[in-house]
DNA sequence: AACAGTATGTTGAATTTTCAACAAAAGGAG
DNA sequence: CTCCTTTTGTTGAAAATTCAACATACTGTT
């Protein structure tokens, strides 16, 4: 556990909480660490939504397939963000989405009803929490607005250049990386792949965009 | 505020708060309560998120409006129900979203920060409020996935037909009413109103849905 | 009952997306 | 370096949406 103590200090969920407390609460909240490996499924939909997940290592994808197979992409999971909060918080039965890890994870997880529920030893931590916890689900609503401002643009080049706006204004720059390749960036902005692709060769060859792999630039 | 109690107490902030401490509760975190006509608006986009909103009679929408003017239903908030949390609590200094009064309406004010930080009375209810407030935010999470499971289907049709069986899943029941009229209800699903009544028209001679007004039935 | 104003339905043309199929480029393994 | 696999770009035809314009139905008021 202690590898991964500077990961988890820039956890939301752990902030304002010293390490030597936050390395007993681990403890009290029996949080256990598993890996897998890249393109392996976390959480599958369908399962019971008891568990909060954190990024230690590598990152994730939250996904929803749905009944034609047609893959819609959420969010996207990086070191030391929570994820499946929500559904473990609203106490749903069964989660109505899947995560895939990215790359090689490393992932701790941790019963959620351990953090809702004062336990027996009585230790005080849980109000801060459940304060953090309330802090990033506002976060994450927030989240939720962009991606349902970007996604209800009516044509691919609005979606597109929403979203790279946002990502410019998140980073300060004009110029930054995007966590998708193209046919992930398509399932975020829930578009087709190849109009996508077609979307942006235009928007270059007017020279509004410049774009290499993942790397893009607002002219 | 005494006659508006029965609507507080189903209101999820309040959960489990007993009615004498509610009555105390309000005055300390100086809840306030303000009228508004039908259409007008509650709060405006670029306001100050400082407020959370608490519909005490009435309903309002919560709406975006981009760009061009194209406007987009993100939500429809009904008595006894919180919104703008999530902006307050994360403590974002603009209001992304304009909350428009959808017939006559009571709302009612709380300054989130009174929730938010322990009051120099010390009234122990402020842990309580927060558990409620993140319980709350991790419902209004849920609900913004499933808006986005509907939008995220790609022809009008598949988002009509999901939105439906949502709704009818949420009361029990293939016969229900919708909150929306067809322009609200082209604004929420984030298509055209012109093409929405060919699409419920040619549902309707299918066979499929059964509708009269705002009105709908799964057949 | 008549009227005005709003909401809903209908239609065809223009635009855009999706779909399918293939070409080109990039990346990794041996 | 070469082969193989994956990703990205391109294209044209089919399908769906948007847009604009108008017809019809509904609501509330006088």
């Amino acid at each position: 556990m202690k590898k991964h103590l500077e990961i988890l200090k820039k956890c939301p969920l752990f902030d304002g909480i010293e390490e030597e407390n936050l390395i007993r609460m681990l403890g009290c909240l029996g949080a256990k660490v598993e890996y897998f490996d890249k393109k392996y499924t976390i959480f599958a939909e369908g399962a019971p939504a008891k568990y909060i997940g954190i990024v230690l290592s590598g990152s994730a994808k939250i996904i929803q397939v749905d009944y034609y197979g047609n893959r819609s992409i959420l969010s996207e999971v990086e070191r030391s963000e929570v994820f499946a909060e929500a559904f473990a918080c609203a106490g749903v039965d069964a989660l109505p989405v899947t995560v895939v890890a990215d790359e090689p994870c490393e992932i701790m997880l941790i019963n959620c009803s351990h953090i809702l529920h004062t336990c027996a030893n009585n230790c005080g931590f849980h109000q801060k929490l459940i304060f953090n916890l309330m802090q990033d689900l506002a976060n994450k609503s927030i989240m939720f607005h962009q991606k349902i401002e970007i996604t209800s643009k009516r044509t691919t080049r609005e979606k597109l250049m929403t979203y790279l706006a946002l990502r410019a204004k998140k980073v300060g720059r004009n110029s930054f990386d995007i966590p998708f390749d193209r046919q992930e960036l398509a399932d975020y902005l829930e578009v087709e792949r190849s109009g996508l692709s077609a979307e942006i060769s235009k928007l270059r060859t007017e020279g509004i965009i410049e774009c290499r792999k993942n790397h893009f630039e607002l002219l």
